[in-house]
DNA sequence: GTACAGTCCAGCAACTGTTTCTACGCTGTA
DNA sequence: TACAGCGTAGAAACAGTTGCTGGACTGTAC
């Protein structure tokens, strides 16, 4: 009968894509994973991993292992959902994943609500962007993870993962109340010599917004790479860059800032994400059940304007 | 995460009814059986045992947890086949169950042939009637069995076993070529007073051999209960009981009986059987196979005459 | 009363899985 | 071409835990 333990260190290898990667991730040095997996080797009487450049690569054998092993520990991860739903109470420990904005403003409320309402639940919040969330709820570090997507940056819905909308959040122009920009622009092209803000490129929050720029017929000149919100946000109100706000961030965050409404109103869709086999554990439908209450009770700020569409 | 060797433990509870079973079956004692399934029960929060008389039952939710298991633990096995199968050559242990019958005559062709095709696979052969092969097939003590079905008493298919017919087994009467009982009778009605030579009655061999003298209107004279084929035939043969013995045992234990055809001539049905997952995995395919090969190349004997059915 | 089923306790043996250290091969750079 | 850096492999030793046995105890059924 094959190791379940020794499975997983494999799907992780898999997952990571090399030895070190799964020893990081698992807490193991890279020996210790080295060796398990020789013992897997062994059990199965079949090569899993072939060297390949400095680095391994999975036997096709060992990835339709992988495969199986998938299964496996989706099936177990049902049947403790089934057992914890069977206990009379909510209890246990929970890690949930949420990137900056959600951290700062959905979280608070919700985890209040979970100690309120289960105060036998462990509720841990870990700050991740989305992509490390992501590959985090795979590799089970996480339960529960808070994600974002982009108008026109929709992400593929994978096998294995079940994902719950939980908001569709309106996303403003930034503008400070004083100041050279601070008067209304007829079109987003007016703002083509202004300073921003934006998140990095490679942030699908940083593509987005650098997308709307180009679309609107200019190349933001970016005088703050950072893709902490409540710095955007100040920076805004002090007139020192132009940023795209979340409308999720709230009056506190936003107070002071004019928030103008983007042409075609776009949004970001908030999601909560499980693991699947742990969408009926009572733990995950807690959590959800509190964020969607959060984000329900959450005052939405309006636009004070919106911009029609500009010349592209 | 669940222990999956705990989580077969408490199968194994389930499938034998009692802890002692359970120890018994996969050689551990008691004691240990027992201290294992408190520590699932503390991983897993929840009770899963309750003292019921004597003996103990599981719990509702343990009883859905090994349902759980018993699909991890075929999906496991499908990985296991999964592998077996990449391999170039068939190795390994596989251990097959079989009734007496078939112990005595495919069972030795089927492995010599298995022998020579693949040197590597260590076979194991264990006589077993049905219900003890079927049940040791459950707990994963044999890997392949064989069984025979009677008319009139077929198993249900069961989930989670795959079963494939491998002969349908014509079934004679027995009688001796000289004394009292080796006149040609009329009908199985003339053979009311015959001693004869049953299997026992709780088996489906012995069930099946009362109902058809019963069909035939008489209660048989049991002289001799017993169930090794070779004893009946013997006592066929020296005119001592008569019997009802399969074809299958062929010409050189059928020597010196005259066979005498049933009425609407019954047969029995042989089949191999094994849990789902492994039914692709290599050794069970090449045992199918060898097994197969085997009753194909088994002579089988014709009776002299047939019975017309009886006066009911 | 006896036999049986399960539980608890304590002790112990074996093994699992880790660390440390060393070595090797490949890659990319100087 | 040489070398540093990274990633993997292997040996040996070690610590911790797991999980077993044996025996004593409780309760139930026959």
């Amino acid at each position: 009968m094959l190791s379940l333990p020794r499975l997983r260190l494999l799907h992780e290898v898999h997952r990571g894509g090399s030895l070190a990667a799964a020893a990081r991730t698992l807490n193991f040095t890279p020996s210790a994973v080295s060796q398990q997996l020789k013992l897997l080797e062994r059990e199965t009487g079949t090569a899993l991993l072939e060297p390949v450049g400095r680095g391994v690569r999975l036997t096709p054998a060992a990835q339709r292992l992988v495969a199986h092993t998938e299964r496996i520990l989706a099936q177990l991860e049902v049947a403790e959902a089934e057992l914890a739903a069977a206990q009379p109470v909510v209890r246990g420990e929970i890690t949930v994943a949420a990137f900056q904005s959600a951290v700062l403003t959905v979280a608070p409320v919700a985890l209040d609500a979970l100690a309120r309402d289960h105060p036998e639940l462990r509720v841990n919040l870990i700050q991740r962007e989305v992509e490390g969330a992501y590959q985090g709820l795979l590799a089970h570090e996480f339960d529960l993870i808070i994600s974002e997507e982009y108008p026109g940056r929709e992400e593929p819905r994978r096998d294995g993962v079940d994902s719950v909308e939980l908001l569709r959040d309106p996303l403003y122009l930034g503008l400070p109340l004083t100041g050279p920009w601070s008067e209304r622009p007829a079109s987003l092209a007016d703002l083509a010599d202004a300073p921003w803000t934006l998140d990095p490129e490679l942030t699908s929050t940083g593509a987005w917004s650098r997308a709307v720029c180009r679309q609107a017929g200019f190349e933001p000149w970016v005088r703050v790479d950072t893709f902490n919100p409540l710095l955007q946000a100040d920076l805004a109100r002090t007139g020192h860059a132009l940023a795209f706000l979340p409308a999720l961030l709230g009056p506190r965050h936003l107070a002071g800032i004019r928030r103008v409404g983007l042409p075609g109103s776009p949004f970001r869709r908030l999601s909560t994400q499980v693991r699947s086999g742990r969408t009926r554990h009572p733990a995950v439908v807690a959590c959800r059940a509190a964020f969607a209450e959060a984000v329900a009770h959450m005052s939405v700020e309006e636009p004070e304007w919106t911009l029609a569409p500009g010349t592209t």
